[in-house]
RNA sequence: GGGCGGUUAGCUCAGCUGGCUAGAGCACCUGCCUUACAAGCAGGAGGUCACUGGUUCGAGCCCAGUACCGCCCA
């Protein structure tokens, strides 16, 4: 690192790494557990996928709640995001899976020991990465407590809970539906699943009536799956099938006798009118099956083949040469009346991307009856709080209707289910039971079990640790709105069963980011932004007007353009977005460089800063600053960001620093703290949110000490940093903020007028002042305005109206009259066509009688302005 | 089928409980290498605020309906 003088840019690249080390170092995102947690702020992350990496729904999600850390850390609370990686079930074990097939064996072949062993050391390579990955974009996780949830601690938690509620009878093995994703070979619960649109096709097959006369024709896009029918159904209003209900139909290719019932959930309308019913393979026809009493037959496999329990010829085939062996034969016998093309919406697995095939089998469920009712409470009475609010009612509605959990998964990567099996006794406990012949039900849980503790589990739960003490219940929960049912509704449940408490208070709901195009990020479009590649650059992906590769914004840069970009429910991706953020860092590292090689080594402290400029931006400052928190502490971290660049470009840059630059150069001392002051507080105040450029600045303030991470010292909620202690921040300074708005107004006004009048930019113009307010004031116009002000000079060759007056310029050699009376005809054409309309509307009764006053003030004062400018151009 | 969100400048988005001469960044045009920053500075052009109707002294904002886009639940 070299000095500030030839670091004309910001470089992302060289610093970054260097700052985390430095955090790492001093161990400040590790608080030693110490109070309780009311006084204390905690944040659980949102579990990442221990082999996954960083995705752009990461980056938002870890910016936000390393945003929400920082802020409250440097309030001097003690402050906690707790971090852990989910072993992630089943994507995991589709990884290693795919990975052994590459290697030409499979999981069956190495057996289940061998198989998880391997995952184990799949983990230690590829679990680290997502972790680095977190370091890289600045979270400020406390990596020392790390946490997995198949660690043997948490395994026990996990068991404990699942022993728990199986005494209190909530969780129950049954014969259920169930989502078999064959991709997977596991049960799915209905979460997992995703429907899409498919065409199909329908097929109409008639059964013929037992009674011989004639035949009954259903329609069916699943035409194997006929072979398990046990009845056929019509809705009991329609006259065309009322005479048939109660009469038997042949099963074709099987023979089995089906009987005609009636069940309001057939639509009339839809095929036939008639329905071919099979419990075993269709949840509609399970769930009506169960209220008729009817049989349930299964002819496809867990494992995608047709079972025993289909006619011999079928056997063993798969579900695709059973439809067709199907079909084919009942073409055969004439018994396909006709086909139609037919879309429909059907389920897929979100994990492996295949069709889900209902199936009846043996699994493990939760009931929610029960649990439910409390988590209700909680959100009702406030006491949980969801950001957007929106969100409450779509977390009371599924709440309210919530249905029982399948909670066993068919895989071996996971926490397996602690029951053990001998012949017909069962044994459930947290080790194996005594005594010879005992197996052990094969089956793991859902990831989504283990995860739903994370938040007290992480923190040593079922022990009465000092960091549960200290850290649970926690308080903010950051997520993406897909989760809200999975994880989050889980943790309140199993966080009030378990430990009496809600694990949160308040639950922030962020945006999904699109692709540019709109669409979802897809990793198969190849539209998916890698956020690696945008701190550190990297190729561009499709969908991008440009190609090639992204520069190396740097993680502030990210970070920032993530929050910007998150207003609303859904954003689309805008790499404007980031490349701002880059300025704006560029901009607070230059302002910086300005500051601190203009005031050298020793900063004096001053009294009350006097001019009005200082007064000015201590003023804004305080405004920028609280509106900051505000935003923050509301959970709006687009307008957090822009208020911070608002502050930084608008305010300190484009008018503080040039305003005091003569005074810079003559080196005043009282100067010098003033602006000490105002950095290191620009620097806290955005620290939240670009934390490496703001901790590499203040690491060359003169006098300033530690990290600005860990809380300037003794700032506490003031923030006055040991720099300049003894600079008098006054709060918001209505005289100075006039003073100034009108030199900025004025300065405006001139520049504009400069450029349409072709006055060359660097001239400085001859002019008088002929207006009132800028007693203080009227050096800075000139600069700014490169205006040389006199008393003579004798008649004005234009006026140039500015509040309280006008600026009447002296000389005509620089500039291009008729440009400049084009300007000011086309200004006056502007306010005379304004004032018409406020002359209108106050003329207007029902404006004057009805408007608030202080509306109709305004509108006159605004009328006095526009005449008085219209009189002085 | 039920629910939620969106539609404002060429692009991405702001516009708080109705009072605006409708803003920002990017892109565009003009002028500046002004000793913090050319990844910069100054200025400018660009909008029947999706559509139709209503409420109101006043509507981008409220109400009703329509169209399109996205999402969630069944």
């Amino acid at each position: 690192m070299s000095g500030l003088q030839d670091r004309t840019r910001y470089d992302p690249a060289e610093v970054e790494p260097r700052i985390v080390a430095r955090w790492l170092r001093a161990g400040i995102f590790h608080p030693e557990p110490a109070g309780d947690a009311a006084e204390n702020y905690s944040i659980a992350i949102p579990l990442p996928n221990v082999t996954g990496v960083l995705h752009m729904g990461h980056a938002l999600n870890d910016s936000i709640q390393d945003c929400l850390i920082r802020f409250h850390r440097m309030r001097g609370q003690r402050t906690k995001w707790i971090l852990g990686t989910d072993h992630a079930g089943i994507a995991t074990q589709t990884q290693v899976v795919r990975a052994l097939a590459e290697v030409g064996t499979s999981r069956e072949a190495l057996g289940r020991e061998a198989f998880i062993e391997r995952v184990w050391r799949w983990r230690e390579d590829y679990g680290g990465q997502i972790i680095e990955q977190l370091k890289r974009l600045g979270a400020s996780c406390d990596y020392e407590t790390e946490r997995f949830t198949l660690d043997d601690a948490y395994a026990r938690a996990v068991q404990h809970v699942f022993v728990a509620l199986y005494e209190k009878g909530y969780i129950y093995r049954d014969r259920y539906m169930v989502n078999w994703d064959p991709g997977s070979r596991s049960a799915i619960s209905d979460l997992e699943v995703e429907d899409e649109e498919v065409t199909d096709t329908l097929y109409y097959i008639d059964y013929p009536l037992a009674s011989g006369s004639g035949a009954i024709t259903v329609a069916t896009v699943r035409p194997e799956t006929m072979l398990a029918d046990t009845a056929i159904a019509v809705h009991p209003e329609d006259d065309r099938y009322r005479r048939l209900v109660g009469e038997t139909a042949v099963l074709p290719l099987v023979g089995r006798k089906l009987k005609i019932i009636a069940d309001e959930y057939v639509k009339p309308e839809f095929g036939t009118g008639a329905l071919k019913i099979t419990p075993g393979h269709d949840p509609n026809d399970f769930e009506i099956g169960a209220r008729h009493g009817l049989a349930q037959v299964s002819v496809i496999g867990e494992d995608g083949a047709i079972t025993d329990e289909a006619p011999e010829r079928f056997r063993g085939l798969t579900v695709e040469q059973a439809r067709d062996a199907v079909v084919a034969e009942l073409r055969e016998q004439g018994l396909i009346a006709r086909t139609d093309e037919y879309v429909h919406e059907v389920p897929f697995s979100q994990r492996s991307g295949e069709r889900i095939e209902p199936l009846i089998s043996l699994q493990w469920f939760m009931r929610m009856d029960d649990l439910a009712p409390p988590a209700i409470d909680v959100v009702r009475s406030d006491r949980v709080r969801f950001w957007p609010q929106s969100y409450t009612r779509v977390y009371l509605n599924w709440m309210e209707n919530i249905r029982p959990w399948c909670i066993s998964r068919q895989l071996w990567w996971g926490h397996r289910i602690p029951v053990w099996y001998r012949g017909e006794e069962l044994h459930v406990g947290m080790s194996p039971p005594d005594g010879e012949g005992w197996e052990r039900d094969p089956d793991v849980l859902d990831t989504w079990f283990s995860s739903g503790l994370f938040p007290f589990a992480a923190l040593g739960w079922p022990q009465e640790t000092p960091q549960l003490r200290a850290f649970y219940p926690t308080d903010a929960l950051v997520t993406g709105r897909e989760i809200v049912f999975l994880w989050v509704a889980r943790m309140i449940m199993l966080g009030l069963e378990f430990t009496g408490e809600i694990p949160f208070t308040d639950v922030y709901v962020h945006s999904i980011i699109h692709a540019p195009d709109g669409r979802r990020m897809s990793k198969s479009l190849g539209t998916g932004v890698d956020p690696l590649a945008l701190i550190e650059g990297g190729p561009r992906p499709s969908g991008f007007a440009e190609g090639g590769e992204f520069p190396p914004y740097g993680a502030d840069a990210v970070r920032w353009g993530m929050l910007a970009m998150s207003s609303s429910q859904d954003v689309n991706f805008s790499e404007e977005r980031i490349a701002q953020g880059q300025q704006l860092t560029n901009k607070l590292w230059n302002a910086s460089r300005l500051i601190l090689l203009g005031v050298g080594a020793q900063a004096r402290a001053a009294a009350m800063p006097a001019t009005v400029e200082d007064r000015w931006i201590l003023s804004r400052l305080h405004r920028a600053r609280t509106e900051v928190a505000s935003r923050i502490e509301r959970f709006d971290f687009s307008h957090a960001a822009l208020a911070l660049y608002d502050f930084v470009y608008g305010e300190l840059c484009d008018w503080y620093l040039e305003l005091v630059k003569p005074r810079l150069r003559a080196g005043e001392g009282e100067l010098a703290a003033t602006l000490l002051h105002v950095l290191t507080e620009t620097l806290s105040l955005a620290h939240p949110i670009i934390p490496f450029v703001t901790e590499e600045i203040y690491s060359h303030v003169p006098g300033a000490e530690g990290l600005l991470a860990a809380g300037i010292d003794g700032a506490g909620a003031d923030g006055a940093g040991s720099a300049d202690a003894a600079v008098a921040v006054p709060a918001a300074d209505e005289a100075a903020e006039a003073s100034l708005g009108r030199v900025i107004e004025a300065v405006q006004a001139l520049r504009a007028w400069r450029n349409a009048a072709g006055v060359k930019a660097g001239a400085t113009m001859p002019a008088r002042l002929a207006a009132q307010g800028y007693e203080d004031t009227g050096e800075h116009l000139a600069r700014l305005a490169r205006l040389h002000f006199s008393e003579d000079g004798g008649e004005p060759v234009t006026l140039v109206p500015v509040p309280g007056g006008a600026v009447e310029i002296l000389a005509s050699e620089h500039l291009d009259l008729e440009a400049s009376e084009r300007k000011r005809a086309a200004r006056r054409a502007e306010l005379e066509r304004e004032i018409e309309r406020s002359e209108r509307k106050l003329a207007n009764p029902g404006f004057v009688s009805k408007a608030p006053a202080a509306v109709v003030a305004a509108e006159r004062a605004k009328l006095a302005r526009l005449r008085a400018e219209l009189e002085a151009s």
